[in-house]
This record gives C-alpha cells, sequence and structure tokens, in this order.
DNA sequence: TCTTGAACCTGTAGTTACTATAGATTCTAT
DNA sequence: ATAGAATCTATAGTAACTACAGGTTCAAGA
C-alpha cells in the first residue's frame, strides 16, 4: 500500500512553485481537485506532479494559461491529434523568434550609445537608441 | 506656424496603441503631461509620438514600465556624467543580453520538440511534445 | 497523550500593464 | 446651431500570480 502521496508543500517544492500557485491552478481549472484528508488537506498522487510540472514548463515557454488549457485537453480529451500540439508550439517558437530579433537590434542600439557617449547627452531628436526602435514606425508609414 | 499638432486619438493611431494606454502611461510617468486645449484636450508634438513609439517598442521588448523609466533618463536627463551614462547603458545591455539568450535556449527548445513531432500521424498517447515537458520531472525524481 | 508550531485551509487584497466602461464635456463638420 | 465623434476623469475588470489574514489540521517531541 505505498501509492506515494503528497501534500501541496511537497507537491509545490517538487517543481518548485509556490503552494498559492496550486491552488490558483486549481481554481483555473488546470489542476484537477484531488482527494481530501479528514480534515480538508489535499492529497496528491505523482501524476499530479507530472501534470503540474508540464504547467510550469509551458509556462516558462511563454504559453498563456489559456493556451495550456488548450494543450491539457489534447491530454485528457485524447480523441485530438498531435498535430494541433505542433501547430500550437511552431506558432510560439516564431514569436519567439521575432522576439529574439527585436531585443538583437536593441542591443545593438545601445552598445552604439555606449560607443559614442562622450559627456553630452543627446536631444530626443538624435538619440541613437530612440532611433534604432523607431525605424519600425517610418517602414510603416 | 504649420507646427504639426496631434490629438490624443491621432497619437494612439499613429503608434497603433489604445488612447487609454497613452493615459496610463502619462499616469505612470513615461510620456509627460502635455499641453492642452482651452477645454482641456491634450496636445501632441512630432516628439511625443516619438517617445511614445519608443515606449511600445521597449513593452514589445519585454522592458517593464519601471526599467523604461531607466531608459529614457537617458533622454530626459542628458546631464548625467558619461560614465554614469555608459554605465546604464551597459547594463541594459547585459539584460538584453540575458533575455537574448534566454529566448534562445526557449526557441531551441521548442524547435527541438516540433522537430520530433511528424504531425497528424499519430494520436496524444504518443506526442513527443507532450513527453519532453514531462521528461524534465522524472529527471528530478 | 498532550501540546506546540509548522503546514494547511478559504477568502480577499495587492501587483503589473493594460483594457473597458460610464457619464460628462468638448470639438468638428455640416 | 447642432449632431455626433472624440475626449475628459474616474473606476472596474483582466491575466497570472503573490501576499496577507485569521482560522483549522497535522506531525513530532515531551
Amino acid at each position: 500500500m505505498n501509492t506515494t502521496q503528497f501534500s501541496i508543500g511537497q507537491l509545490a517544492k517538487q517543481v518548485k512553485c509556490k503552494v498559492e500557485t496550486v491552488h490558483y491552478y486549481e481554481k483555473s481549472g488546470l489542476m484537477p481537485e484531488p482527494p481530501r484528508t479528514e480534515g480538508g488537506h489535499r492529497i496528491y498522487a505523482l501524476s499530479h506532479i507530472k501534470r503540474l510540472n508540464f504547467i510550469r514548463r509551458c509556462r516558462e515557454l511563454g504559453f498563456s494559461i489559456k493556451q495550456i488549457r488548450e494543450l491539457l485537453k489534447f491530454i485528457d480529451e485524447p480523441d485530438h491529434y498531435c498535430g494541433e500540439v505542433k501547430a500550437m508550439a511552431m506558432l510560439q517558437a516564431r514569436e519567439v523568434q521575432q522576439k529574439i530579433d527585436d531585443l538583437t537590434r536593441l542591443k545593438l542600439a545601445l552598445n552604439e550609445m555606449v560607443g559614442q557617449c562622450k559627456g553630452s547627452g543627446y536631444s530626443i531628436d538624435d538619440c541613437p537608441i530612440i532611433d534604432a526602435l523607431y525605424i519600425e514606425n517610418n517602414q510603416l508609414s
């Protein structure tokens, strides 16, 4: 009868998140309502650790709660196909690449500024940082 | 007397954000309190468009309001000592680099997962993306 | 067994960066 | 002059947590 069980605190510790976060995920419908002790304390099993870990990893990867609910549907209702999961991951990857590109430009601008800084400040009209980011707008208009 | 002026609506439209967001940035101290008409409507100039655009771009890049306030100090208080400005710019650049690194890892993880997934060939039970995120946990226990 | 004190419970409030709504006022174009 | 679009202020709602408050339960030591 050694079916390993966990308190919410142990669960949270395993996955390195806060107890309140687990509560929140339960309220949000990502984590199920687990069985309780006589006194009302939540009892978790290994599968819950797996699930919570999945949720946390997805959050780190930039998925929203809503998106994760979608992903979990694939697990909970296995009538879905893997292709949907793949599509979501690809979309996410594209957005991440976009952010990387933008940040790279910003970093170049910052470095440029460091190089150009000679003690006199820039006015709003010729600040290399502002200009670096303003380009975006010119292209649009 | 053709100093181009803009209403808050025109400003927002230019930068593709909501009027309320401009209000919010004013309250947050990112946008200045502009001159008003007799009746109290805000009047903006070109420099405000530039500034708002900069703020929006920075937000897209993951900077917090607080960080953007720091960045804007470069422009608003150009009397900083050169060394001070350089230090701030370099610190920002380091943070940006950190973000780039994080996002790069994230993208690799996503791409790896996508690459391992054929798409629509099989059901959720053997979807490598789901597996990839579950595995993480096994390593911990 | 009895008793602390840590962990847990529910519920509400605070956080960030907006977004939406309400009700009043102002601007603009016919 | 007047309709209606845009603006004004102020407040409430959103996402994804985080942090209390104030009570109850659990586990370990005396």
